[in-house]
DNA sequence: AGCTTGACCGACC
DNA sequence: TGGTCGGCCAAGC
C-alpha cells in the first residue's frame, strides 16, 4: 500500500516506531527520514497524522500542535510520558527524558 | 511565474 | 520570560 511518496511513508513509519513514553521533534523526524525541512514533516503529519501516533511528535520546545494540546496531554498521561512539572504539568513534554534517539527501540533511560 | 500559508527551528531583543 | 524576525521547503491559489 505504498500510495504515498517515500518521505511521507518514512515519516509515518518513523512516528510509528517511537516507543510509548517517548517523543520526537519534527526536526528530529525530518532528519531521521531524510527530509530536508521540518515543516515538510508537519505538513505530512497534518494530512496523514490522523493514522499515526501524532502525539509522539512535538515541537522543539515540547509543545504539541495547536488545537490538540488536550488530546496530546491525555495520550501522554495514558502512556506515561514524562511531563514537565509532573503529570499535572502545564501540558508540556519533558524533552530531556522523553526525547527518543531512534537508536534502540524499547530501550530508554530508566529512572533518573 | 510569483505570492501566501504552514502541526517548524533557531537566534535575537 | 516572552514576543519578534528571518530562514527552509513544499503545497495551494
Amino acid at each position: 500500500m505504498t500510495e504515498l511518496p517515500d518521505y511521507e511513508e518514512a515519516v509515518l513509519e518513523a512516528v510509528d516506531a517511537i516507543p510509548e513514553g517517548c517523543v520526537m521533534t519534527y526536526g528530529d523526524v525530518a532528519e531521521m527520514v531524510g527530509a530536508k525541512g521540518p515543516r515538510r514533516v508537519g505538513r505530512v503529519m497534518s494530512e496523514y497524522g490522523a493514522a499515526t501516533a501524532w502525539w509522539r511528535v512535538v515541537r522543539a520546545g515540547g509543545h504539541p500542535p495547536v488545537g490538540l494540546e488536550g488530546e496530546a496531554l491525555a495520550h501522554w498521561r495514558a502512556e506515561g510520558t514524562p511531563l514537565v512539572g509532573g503529570v499535572f504539568g502545564s501540558g508540556r513534554v519533558d524533552m530531556a527524558r522523553a526525547r527518543w534517539d531512534g537508536t534502540a527501540a524499547g530501550e530508554r533511560v530508566s529512572g533518573v
